[in-house]
RNA sequence: CGGGAUGUAGCGCAGCUUGGUAGCGCACUUCGUUCGGGACGAAGGGGCCGCAGGUUCAAAUCCUGUCAUCCCGACCA
């Protein structure tokens, strides 16, 4: 490709609307283009790198036996019914009607679809198990869509669908899915850690995302991880030791106190001269509509995801200041929050208050708690005599860094991570709803065990961004680049240097090499500074040397420069490239 | 969805307070000079000033509404 002839618009500038590094790099070096929010043009070169990283993706999901289909990305409602998902999976699922009025969906993912399809086709246990996986775009309507690429309302994702009749296939599945995604992900030139998680809408059970590391904004999740073993787990997920902490309060009798304006664990705290871990806080949360009261030790943080886990629900937020009174009211109480115990609360419209205890309230002994009236907290109450032990106890807080790990003691270490696939053991939460069985060697009808698989493609790339830069641009590992080299003739002008630019870039075309001419007549700046900010992973600049025989040969990775022969230059191209796996 | 901000050329912005022929830099076209890290000069092309109402002799500017975009909080590839 001649660089005249690319269709490509790097700026000067970055665009305002971009935050993350990786959309602004995209953007300003002519990689992508806005339409509307959360909705991008992938122009020539940005293609180019998905399809890069759709091959790596489809060669290693082949080689683990995967078969590739394409299904459709709108879907009739009447499907997403029969999961149940039509009505659980909210304002995320993009829905319109057709002409007929009928209600269809754009797919954010394709459970539903791929389960339809195997139910008609996969009949006996003969047939099982397999795997399914698909290459496409998929919408979700996200409430905040933003970093560009990373979190997109329309990307392109890879998902696998497995099918099988036991447990002990899926989980072997399973660990083919992670051996192959490390590969993929490796040879995309990212190096990313698997992480336990939430298995969150899609349901199931036993779950893991891979995670490209990375300490900036645009890694959107904590992760807890331990040096000296294995253990990694997603903040929504995690568990941990606790480190020793005061547990006893140390008063000799329960009373109830005046604590006048003061409403936080901090103020209340030093109020009573008190450590933060001998209070028991309470919090007012609104899951799927229904009322729940967290406890959880005052100097700790809830996990929201595990405490609506733990409720079975979909749907959670913090409960309003008129919610609370609502409910207090209900009650018979008068307080606001800050002031919230779990005694005497049990309804709230059509709803039974829930109370559900974390496990470091449970040993706290003499403790501090509020009994639902502002301006006053009990201090030295005990579970049993003052406040009735919650029925339910579960762990539902945010681990932090400097917990011990739950497999091995030592201290978890945080840090965040990018996103960029995920494999999940889905069970029969599909194939039971939808009737998807198959007959095993007994002829009794079996629902398939399920597991899925996915990779975001677009957001794959735009980590590989995040995770390889510099301020002059984007440094691609060689495997997704747009082209493996720029050849760049100093000056156009000259004969001799174009000349040998041009003889250069010809034989790396003739090797089977993705290479550009920068045939622009610009002066050597601006070609260099394209060069850096697109990115391409090998430069070779012929200049005024050439009259010496020599060119120079840069790689964008680590800045090198080196004079050879244009022979050498080259050939070090030729064998770069052949050594991609 | 709640809170905050912004919409003026492909990109980055000024102009708005105090209404009066729509500007600057980059990019683009032509000519000339330059030529190893985003050159210089000259001459050009490109705007429903987000959209719709209103006030006014006159609106980018004032008023009302609306749409869009971005940032901060709860979800996920």
């Amino acid at each position: 490709m001649r660089m005249s002839n690319l269709f490509v618009q790097t700026m000067r500038e970055f665009p305002s609307d971009a935050e993350v590094i990786s959309h602004k790099m995209l953007a300003r070096a002519g990689y992508i283009k806005k339409l509307t929010s959360g909705v991008y043009t992938y122009l020539p070169l940005m293609w180019r790198v998905l399809k890069k990283v759709e091959n790596i993706v489809r060669e290693e999901m082949d080689k683990a036996g995967a078969q590739e289909l394409l299904m459709p990305f709108v879907q009739p409602k009447e499907l997403w019914e029969e999961s149940g998902r039509w009505a659980a999976y909210g304002a995320e699922l993009m829905r319109l009607n057709d002409r007929h009025g009928r209600e269809m969906c754009l797919g954010p993912t394709h459970e539903e679809i791929i389960t339809s399809i195997a139910r008609d086709v996969l009949k006996s246990y003969k047939q099982l198990p397999t795997n399914l996986y698909q290459i496409q775009s998929k919408f979700r309507d996200e409430r905040r869509p933003r970093f560009g690429l990373l979190r997109g309302r329309e990307f392109i994702m890879k998902d696998a669908y497995s099918f099988a009749t036991c447990q002990q296939d899926l989980d072997k599945e399973y660990q083919n899915m992670w051996d192959a995604y490390t590969k993929i992900f490796n040879r995309c030139g990212l190096e990313t850690k698997a992480v336990q998680s939430d298995s969150g809408a899609i349901g199931g059970s036993v779950s893991h995302e891979f995670m490209v590391i990375t300490d900036t904004d645009a890694g959107e999740n904590d992760v807890f991880y331990c040096e000296d073993c294995d253990y990694a787990a997603n903040s929504n997920h995690a568990v941990s030791k606790l480190p020793q902490a005061t547990v006893d309060g140390g008063y000799n009798e329960a009373k109830i106190v005046d604590t006048p304006n003061v409403g936080s664990i901090e103020e209340l705290s030093k109020f009573l001269n008190c450590p933060q871990t001998v209070i028991c806080k309470a919090l007012v949360y609104i899951v799927d509509k229904a009322p729940v009261i967290a406890l959880i030790r005052g100097d700790r943080t809830v996990e929201e995801t595990k405490l609506m886990n733990a409720v079975g629900g979909l749907d959670i937020r913090i409960a309003t200041a008129g919610e609370i009174e609502e409910i207090m009211k209900e009650n018979g109480f008068n307080a606001i929050a800050g002031f919230i115990g779990p005694k005497g609360l049990k309804k709230y419209g059509e709803y039974e208050v829930k109370i559900i205890a974390d496990k470091t309230v449970t040993e706290l002994k003499n403790f501090v708690i509020g009994i639902n009236q502002t301006d006053k907290h009990l201090v030295g109450a005990n579970w049993g005599i003052d406040v009735d032990m919650p029925a339910q106890i579960e762990d539902i807080r945010l681990v932090e860094a400097g917990d011990f790990c739950p497999q091995c003691g030592k201290p978890l270490k945080v840090t965040r991570g990018i996103e960029v696939g995920n494999i999940f053991q889905l069970g029969t939460k599909y194939s039971a709803p939808m009737n998807a069985v198959y007959l095993d060697a007994n002829g009794k009808t079996q629902p398939y065990i399920m597991g899925c698989y996915g990779i975001g493609i677009s957001r794959t790339a735009a980590a590989a961004v995040e995770a390889h830069h510099d301020d002059w641009g984007i440094k691609w590992p060689l495997a997704i680049a747009p082209y493996h080299v720029v050849v760049v003739p100093v000056s156009t002008q000259d004969e001799e240097q174009m000349k040998v630019a041009t003889e250069i870039y010809e034989k790396l075309l003739s090797e089977g090499v993705e290479a550009v001419l920068d045939d622009r007549n610009e002066r050597p700046g601006v070609k260099f500074k394209d060069a850096d900010l697109i990115g391409f992973p090998y430069r070779i600049t012929v200049g005024k040397t050439i009259t010496e025989g020599k060119v120079e040969f840069v790689t964008r990775a680590n800045g090198e420069k080196i004079e050879m022969t244009p022979q050498e230059a080259t050939q070090k191209v030729i064998e770069a490239v052949q050594s991609i796996e």
